[in-house]
DNA sequence: AAGAGCATGTAACCTGTTACATGATTAT
DNA sequence: ATAATCATGTAACAGGTTACATGCTCTT
């Protein structure tokens, strides 16, 4: 599902300009889908050319005018096979995880720095999603899903990062480790 | 942190070849980073000819030959600048909960579906993920960092479900929902 | 006999990101 | 005054994915 489709699925829900889209993304996908103007102006272009929605221009003071997006009945349509036929993706790409697996190459402070920052990310974002009661219920269950996944998060990193603490280099233990020294034999495998 | 970095570390770890740093994205890596050989091998390429990586290549019976990759001082020291420097990223980037915002425009049987599919799918990544206790402990910390997500989000999908389920529609009630006729001053917002 | 595994790579493609370009209005 | 918000877009770039191309060996 590209960012097209998705905006599609906005425009749905109610009319709207390229701006309003992208603060759609940023409060209601916000922890789990990100789409800048960069896509979402470009996407709203291709989906008005092919049918899918209608551009009602508005006109303002000082500003371009407003162009107001409405869903068609072919868009409509399109949206709801993406629903049926595609099968969603759920992918995680960690940086973060990556850098942990590397944690003893690590100086101490640095990854202290790392886990300290992370562990609030995490936090900020499990409280910044507010159980607010009058939204729709999908609302709440993609919220709560995001809000578990943070706090989960947070625990963890709380309760294990003293498995990787130990690991890392302190200033004075900087020297390289001397293995791979001009020995081919020995492989990657051997040292797991 | 792109693919081109993560081989270097990997190869901070010992020699291995295109194919094997493959399958370690795959086994260490598979819940949080993946990497296909059509971003390895060119990464290797460019590793080696930044002088980042030697290359000895070994001859085999009826394969290519086994190119062996194994790290310089160079890329030691631009893996550990790379470690102190970039500020790692962790994204979850997840269609399935944009098509579980849109529940309600979806089929019950096919919410369903992808319910079950996804529980499963979030139980086996639990699963597989064996606490292997002869391991070292990063590798512990990120399997059980990507098991305890897991199996948050299995358990909060049984658990919340139910919020969405009503919401899908059933064959009968397969009519669009009349909203968003001829009328450009109904928004967005004032649906939310 | 068929399929999985070993082993390399390229090229086209898709998609999204970043930086640029413009400029008035409103809130601090 | 300064920064944030509103509002549009383009163009270059980066990076990864998919499909293609090749072919032997080992297991079922």
């Amino acid at each position: 599902m590209d960012v097209k489709t998705i905006c599609l699925g906005l425009l749905s829900l109610g009319d709207a300009c390229g701006y309003d889209l992208k603060k759609h993304f940023e409060s209601l996908f916000r922890h789990f889908f990100s789409a800048g103007y960069g896509s979402i102006y470009p996407a709203l272009a291709d989906l008005a050319e092919s049918g899918m929605v209608r551009c009602q221009e508005l006109p303002q003071q000082g500003r371009p005018a407003r162009k107001i997006y409405s869903i068609t009945e072919l868009g409509r349509e399109h949206f709801r096979s993406a629903l049926l036929t595609q099968n969603p993706t759920h992918k995680l790409r960690s940086d973060f995880l990556v850098m942990m697996y590397f944690a003893d190459q690590l100086d101490r402070n640095r990854l202290q720095d790392l886990l300290d920052q992370r562990v609030s990310q995490f936090r900020a974002a499990a409280g910044e999603i507010e159980t607010a009661a009058e939204t729709s219920p999908q609302s709440q269950f993609v919220a709560g899903f995001s809000r578990a996944l943070a706090t989960t998060a947070a625990q963890y990193l709380e309760d294990n990062r003293h498995l990787i603490e130990g690991e890392a280099q302190t200033l004075s233990t900087r020297s390289y480790r001397n293995k791979n020294t001009h020995e081919v034999a020995m492989n990657l495998e051997e040292r797991l």
